[in-house]
DNA sequence: TAAATAAATTATACAGTGTTTATTTTTTTA
DNA sequence: TAAAAAAATAAACACTGTATAATTTATTTA
């Protein structure tokens, strides 16, 4: 076969990104494969590589649209209303869900062969930390001194994803959903009740 | 070729072990292959599967290996002397030292494609809970309630992990030894008094 | 309208991979 | 010494990402 054009650039974009984060969520990461992708649009591999370029760029597209849809559901949770502690229990809960509910979309974030060529492209990064801006505003609001604002956000970015990695990947003995949610109340009620009382 | 009876058995699986975690820490996960160590150790791919068994199980002994030595630092550390919340410092320090000292090896940890068969092996848990109990035996000591003790140890558990991670992999913004080493007292400090000021 | 050009898609090939099976060579045993 | 068992290799299978050549279609140009 030849030019088709029976699908625009574009659509087959979204066909290819669609089709990947279904194929990811039903097999995990480890039953995603360019050709396999190809063959459910209806296309070949030739194809997706005009597309993307490049099996990494592929995996971030797919990726990318998981990252939208993560901070959608955050940014709805905190929509919601709620200020100070509960607002910053309220993200963490939203992200928790999210990952427990689109686990292996959610583990595909990660599992990517890190380090092989060049970093992640700058619009993936860019989505990225619109994530962790989300967190980091709220914890601005509560903390007067912007540097300690700025570790905190960072400590507790990294300590929530913490426990919904290793929790969701098994690693961590009782890993239900509400063993986790347990944990991230106790992490983020504790952490900043510490940094409450850190001049006494 | 055929029978050489040049290496024993075990012999063939040091070897095997110790160049894997050579090659890991010279090209990282993604420059490890099978046929690759097969080829450095002089032998052939069946050998390593006659030993081996499967892939799974060569990378898991691959990185037991880099459990235990990681192990055997935190233990190290640990016996220097120090109490409580010192203590407890001492070991994420530990903890992140050796992440960053053999950062390659530390990040095959996670790298491993999850998901796919069974679980890892009962004697690669062994390993992993091992390094845990070193976090919970000093915590215990600290807290008086088991139950607190035990929630305490697993929240702490995963946030450390999860700095080390996203630091190292550099999905934090300043992902310097310093700034991670920062954020690991940040949160343990805070954590622990928090903890401490909970009746108040 | 017919021919030339450009674009999109496929087909094919390459060097890898993990894994399995058959074959060969060596050692041990009878 | 002959037979059995063990250890290693060689070869094949079905994959993978990637690159290049070939082919078909659509668009532009003459």
């Amino acid at each position: 076969m030849g030019r088709r054009s029976e699908h625009t650039h574009e659509e087959l974009r979204s066909m290819a990104i669609l089709t990947g984060n279904q194929m990811i969520a039903e097999g995990g990461f480890a039953a995603f494969s360019a050709r396999k992708l190809a063959r459910r649009i209806g296309y070949t591999v030739g194809t997706i590589y005009n597309v993307f370029g490049t099996h990494e760029c592929l995996i971030a597209s797919i990726n990318g649209q998981t990252l939208d849809e993560l901070a959608q559901c955050v940014q709805q949770r905190l929509a919601a209303g709620a200020e100070g502690l509960a607002q910053l229990q309220a993200l963490a809960t939203a992200y928790l869900d999210f990952a427990c509910t689109h686990q292996q979309r959610w583990s595909a974030l990660f599992e990517a062969p890190r380090g092989s060529k060049a970093d992640v492209p700058d619009w993936y990064r860019a989505k990225r930390e619109a994530l962790f801006d989300l967190l980091e505003a709220p914890l601005s609001r509560l903390l007067s001194n912007p540097d300690a604002a700025k570790l905190a956000a960072r400590t507790l970015w990294a300590s929530i994803h913490g426990i919904c990695l290793l929790g969701l990947s098994g690693r961590l003995a009782p890993s239900s959903s509400s063993a986790l949610q347990e944990m991230m109340d106790d992490l983020i009620v504790n952490y900043l009740r510490g940094l409450e009382y850190a001049g006494s």
